[in-house]
DNA sequence: TATTGTTATACTCTATAACTATA
DNA sequence: TATAGTTATAGAGTATAACAATA
């Protein structure tokens, strides 16, 4: 089906198996409902959560989407009271955003339902597999950490 | 933040790390434009990629939605030439619905995009811990894959 | 004049209800 | 009558363009 590949670099083999993992976790997730939030409205919270009080504009360029949408976005979060508005001291044309009390609560109860779908899968892996999983994982979260950090960085240094 | 855990078990740290690993993966696959498929035309044709052939309500069920929900969106993979829609022989009530050869050359390339971002991160790991998360991802992947596949057939015994 | 955010309008995705065709 | 699928209608998400308020 795909092209001849000889001698497969390791890291090829890992993208692949990392790529399958991700797509199966999708199907298995799609069970864990976030209901009453939707897709985008969680990604929101998720930005929030590590961004207190970022304004409008910003979060817009995290989403990869418009301020109008967003805006509308916010609405919607606000209204559910997920969200809270304020005004920023400094300028007043800008918006200051952050997570709710009860929006933290919702974070909190969806990963565990999330964590409880893993763990099904994660019972029935021998352990062996299940400590490399762990160890593979934590420094593969570290990389993609620092990585998404300095993209970011290096986005607020192009727009600014 | 969270409640006091005495000894957490191991299966708790697991997923706590998958959903962590989870979490910064979909922020980095957002880069990855799927465009000119919305995240819901992707996931009709990752089903339809293993499934050759199922009808509109057995695919509607998959995705957790509704048959015209699901109509609507064939309607317009068909309109871009990813999916093609049949008659079944035994049936005429019933629509088959297959990927096209179009739609199978964009997966293969959406999945090349991504594991690009992958591999960006993936480089960036010692080896021994990315050898562990191969292993690890591996034995994930089976039982996650059965355990995806035994809740299909269960739900097929519950319809039928 | 430039920037922040919102409102106006149009298109996609989603759901429920009503409808058509087949079994 | 029951089932497979589509059409009708309404609400949410998204984008571009036009607008208001502030800098």
């Amino acid at each position: 089906m795909t092209a001849f590949r000889p001698r497969p670099e390791p890291d090829e083999v890992a993208a692949r198996v990392t790529s399958t993992a991700a797509e199966l976790l999708e199907v298995l997730w799609g069970r864990a409902s976030t209901a009453p939030v939707s897709a985008s409205q969680l990604r929101v919270m998720l930005i929030l959560e590590h961004h207190e009080g970022i304004n409008l504009r910003t979060l817009a360029d995290s989403l990869a989407s418009t301020p109008p949408s967003t805006s509308r976005l916010c609405d919607r979060l606000q209204a559910a009271g997920f969200v809270e508005r304020g005004v920023s001291p400094a300028d007043r044309r800008e918006v200051r955003l952050y997570l709710s009390g009860r929006g933290r609560a919702f974070l909190s109860d969806l990963r565990g339902r999330r964590e409880q779908e893993l763990r099904s899968v994660l019972d029935r892996m021998p352990a062996a597999q299940r400590i490399a999983l762990v160890q593979g994982l934590e420094a593969f979260c570290d990389v993609a950490a620092a990585r998404i950090h300095d993209d970011d960085a290096a986005a607020r240094g192009r727009t600014a």
